[in-house]
DNA sequence: CAACTTATGTTGCATATCCCAATTTTTGGT
DNA sequence: ACCAAAAATTGGGATATGCAACATAAGTTG
């Protein structure tokens, strides 16, 4: 066959992808103009768009879609679109532990960024310093809101740098708390699965006077490779559970102190059911 | 005045905020659901988005609106809507100056935002040291590219790092190139407005052994308060217009290299009729 | 109270978007 | 080259949104 001259059209992953990078940028795209730059059909952007927005990777909306997250987010799983309400009441509570003026260090994670945006929401005046690409940047719509961030080695998956470079960084501040989150909760304490996170938040842990771990009860029970704290150097659970069973018996033995966040109304950001096919 | 019972209408102001708080939690909101819960029609919140919309707080979308910042600013982003194509031509050149298994420097900017969609697009292997928060996630979607993020206090309005502990870790890397945008160019060299950004420009002038500036025409001519380098300091100038009058002369007086990106075919942002109604 | 300003509601219509189904084109493998 | 699956286009009817002009209501001022 022969080639066409001009722009060859671009595939469908391509696509994709080109509007994934729109929405990185923007914080919403239009059916009718990516469907005009792709030189491709409005159905067809559509149905990129149908399926990106099931896969979690963007808010569909009429005529265009949005960004799933301000900020990014690419690859959190499945998980991100499950116990939204939950987190939210994690990030919510936690920030209440947050007085103004306090100095804190903000771990990545789907919990913490909803503990940062709830600090931007409400406005707090704090100094933040965090490893997170998304934490910094919600936070930093804040104007009451100082954000220093980490250097180091970028890591897509969670917007995040690590290594030691960031760890270094992270050992020159001293603040009044930390505020981590974790993949696993268990009797053998708090677990990181991704790999280069675990000494992220050890580093935090030791700079900061308060240790808060905000931990979704989905992770009760779990345990990952690297162990990041025992039980008993966790200094405050923020968590939306009461951890029961050998957990439970296991953290009741030391002293640190269980906040479980009220379930009360949610303020925001429900779920757009998925189409069903 | 006796107040009712009832659910008691919002005044405007109240409902704008209300908006804007929304925001602050979805990346999108429709103007259907707003005007239900407000119990007010379409119309009115139409309204109150328009004027939202010109005041900037926040991006008109059809049949609602998205957050005005998400991580971005409405600088950035309405200057991004001028010279989209301009700057598109001279980030997909400048990206053809750069090798497989270069290091590079990426300025942050809006430019130098286009050259590095261009690297990952073109999944270049490079490795990339940036100030840019957009700039490191951008590029860190490309499997190709190895990104790391300089520390320091994190700048809401460009969405980067500045400081001196970015111009420090900045200097601790020897790279091929650094790629850095402007915001004049004139006689007097280089000049750079946003404060901070100078600092950063500098210390990355210093560490490339290539030093490339991408800066569209319509800066020339326009001095800032902060000189980046002289004229004969720039080692490649990429552009998309010949400079001319005593931009033209002073900067032909130099032996430095310039690049104009041909002005044919756009990669992947030029806009075909769509399928017309 | 009347006149005035402002905010909101209402209506009609043009336009944009959505959804569905049939059809055509492209892709990928043998 | 051929076929089968996937992807994309086409056409059309149903809905949703935008817009502007006008009407109504609420608050303001003298």
């Amino acid at each position: 066959m022969v080639e066409a001259l001009g722009p060859k059209r671009l595939k469908k992953a391509d696509r994709r992808r080109q509007i994934l990078l729109e929405l990185r940028l923007k914080p919403h795209v239009r059916v009718s103009d990516l469907a005009a730059q792709f030189s491709v059909t409005t159905e067809t952007v559509r149905r990129d768009m149908e399926e990106l927005g099931d896969a979690g990777l963007l808010n569909r909306a009429h005529g265009g879609a949005s960004a799933a997250t301000p900020g990014s987010h690419l690859d959190m799983d499945q998980r991100r679109l499950e116990r939204i309400a939950e987190r939210k009441r994690i990030g919510r509570f936690a920030a209440s532990l947050v007085s103004d003026g306090d100095t804190v260090m903000i771990d990545a994670g789907t919990t913490t960024m909803e503990f940062a945006r709830a600090l931007a929401f409400e406005e707090r005046r704090v100094t933040a310093i965090t490893n997170s690409l998304q934490v910094a940047m919600v936070l930093g719509q804040s104007s009451a809101a100082h954000v220093r961030l980490a250097p180091g080695k970028y890591m897509q998956q969670e917007a995040a740098v690590i290594g030691t470079e960031a760890c270094e960084y992270l050992s020159g501040y001293n603040v009044d708390a930390c505020f981590v989150g974790a993949a696993g909760l268990s009797e053998a304490g708090v677990t990181e699965a991704v790999h280069g996170f675990d000494a992220i938040k050890r580093t935090m842990l030791r700079q900061g006077a308060a240790r808060r771990f905000l931990i979704d009860s989905s992770k009760f029970g779990r345990t990952h490779l690297s162990r990041v704290a025992t039980c008993d150097e966790i200094g405050t659970l923020v968590t939306d559970a009461l951890p029961d069973g050998a957990l439970g018996k296991a953290i009741r033995d030391t002293s640190i102190e269980i906040l479980v966040s009220p379930a009360g109304a949610v303020w925001a950001g429900e779920v757009r059911a998925a189409r069903s096919r």
